[in-house]
DNA sequence: CTGAAAGCGCTAACAC
DNA sequence: GTGTTAGCGCTTTCAG
């Protein structure tokens, strides 16, 4: 990068006004008269005068930036959350970095404060675990975060948006429960998430337990299609009659499987999937969903942010979005 | 953002040596004495020290950020592409700002010139096109750009990695000749493209005229699965008898919406799709898809780009990556 | 309404 | 090896 062609330096010379004028007017500061302001504009737009951003980061200390840290982006949930929380944060006149932390939680602390190096004005995290001291380095940092698409694992410091996920397993297997099926599997990637250990497993065994049910079991560490489809063979030894999964992937892999493997789907093996993202439709039979809205949430993490970062008062800082369960045909 | 809480300027003051030698420390210049390298290292972990990157850019005009411009991210293509960047990016040291350019082009000049005001020290592209405008302003930035995932309209400017289209294109036709289809159409999102205006529709016409083929279509403004499947009754009405797709989530709908109005697949309709992402393998007749490796093409862009930033020779600027033509059930 | 001047936190010659 | 000194390009009091 070259020395810059054209500074604030260069307008306010050739307008015969000071830089801080010429600040003023890029600023849209009304205190300018508008016939200062006009000169200027047109001098602006003679020399194709555009301010730095990174200049204007340092002196006013905001760079318009805000860091989303995902885990994955070739995870088509998290593209879409994406596509909703970058709309807003293009109408606010924001920057997204971007930030992954992998699939493991390594390093989610260095990825936050690269982020915080880098001063962005706020965080999205869509990752749905964090570790202490990544947290530690968020609150230390006192920028506004916003939990996007899982639940807030602490409901006072930060933000977060999502749906009941909780509620979205119960009513899940209530569905099942009552269409007769008694052997229930819930399949996840990695038990040892938040939303996994502190919300999806208590309700899948208090559910059991509540029904007296014997036969239900955890898998984990599936998290693609292939993982899926060579998870049927456990699934029919353990006489598993009834799946809930996470990922669109893996609820595919696991009915093409099925298929395969001889078995009617929904009448031996029902399932139903939170996964939520476009995909669903290709799957054939038609895939029961708990469909959530990814683009909203997005949305509407981004925009509690933006508040945020204004420090605009938010009525509601822990929102909790309706889901929809839609019914296919991999459910009775 | 309040007042930075510890700058170099107090680990200075603290190690009892100058800004210049702490910053030479967190550099990793060698020119500094083990001795007082450690005694500032010793300092900076005390105070918690961690560098402005915004000072370090405005003063050093290097962001260590590269700007990438994608039409819409919830489009699994390019998220798998992201993927490969990101990782390379990381590698690398290197932050990524985000932009989409919508699928209309809409305001592509405004999104890089946005970029550039951050100071990216270079941009990835993975629009399939670019308004003069906009590559006026790419041009007259001099920092380095790399086209990822589509073919480069200029191959002297810009650095550009992808499969070659044309050659794809021409190949699946080829096996729907030699399985006697004789109907063929050419289903596409934008058609003014320049992949589509200058690659696709030209050698899909060449193919039908040196085969003299007389019933040949080209369907425009159909990207997502809704608009596969609809487009079925049109696709029987013209007599299709084999078609090619762009996009995975386009072949299902037209897949689906085919079996459900009765159609045998692939005797009566073979397809083939371009798209190349995961959720090919959802779809039921498996489809046959030209499989690109969009992760490599992303990581070999990225890697591109951090060549062409330091100023290294490339030897090939327009890299031509093989694809593989992965027989399916949706041909015969 | 406008200008002067003091930084923002860091890098990069240039001396020593 | 290490320190001194200018900036990088912009914002923001503070006067007037």
């Amino acid at each position: 990068m070259q020395k810059q062609e054209v500074t604030i330096y260069d307008v306010a010379r050739e307008a015969k006004v000071s830089m801080a004028t010429v600040s003023r007017v890029v600023n849209g500061n009304n205190n300018v008269r508008k016939e200062t302001r006009d000169r200027v504009l047109k001098v602006i737009e003679r020399l194709h005068y555009q301010p730095n951003a990174v200049a204007q980061g340092l002196a006013s200390k905001k760079t318009t930036t805000v860091g989303l840290i995902v885990p994955d982006f070739s995870n088509l949930h998290f593209a879409e959350l994406s596509q909703g929380i970058n709309d807003i944060a293009t109408l606010y006149k924001y920057n997204i970095l971007l930030s992954s932390v992998g699939n493991t939680l390594v390093g989610d602390d260095h990825v936050i404060q690269n982020l915080l190096n880098k001063q962005v004005d706020g965080i999205i995290y869509m990752a749905d675990q964090i570790s202490e001291k990544g947290k530690e380095t968020l609150l230390r940092s006192k920028i506004p975060v916003v939990l996007a698409g899982t639940l807030s694992e602490n409901k006072e410091t930060f933000g977060s948006v999502a749906i009941d996920y909780k509620k979205a397993v119960e009513e899940s297997l209530e569905i099942f429960y009552q269409n007769g099926k008694r052997n229930f599997a819930l399949v996840l990637n990695n038990p040892e998430t938040y939303l996994s250990s502190k919300e999806l497993i208590p309700a899948f065994n208090q559910f059991a337990q509540e029904h007296k049910l014997s036969n239900n079991h955890v898998y984990s560490d599936i998290s693609t299609y292939e993982d899926g489809y060579n998870l049927v063979d456990q699934l029919r030894q353990d006489k598993i009659d009834a799946v809930i999964t996470l990922k669109d992937m893996t609820a595919g892999g696991i009915i093409n499987g099925a298929l395969e493997k001889g078995m009617t789907i929904p009448k031996q093996l029902e399932i139903i999937s939170a996964g939520s993202t476009n995909v669903a439709k290709l799957v054939n039979p038609q895939l029961t969903v708990v469909q959530q809205p990814l683009y909203d949430i997005g949305a509407m993490a981004m925009r509690m942010l933006t508040k945020l970062m204004n420090n605009e008062t938010v009525e509601d800082k822990n929102i909790k979005v309706p889901y929809l369960l839609l019914r296919g045909k991999t459910t009775l």
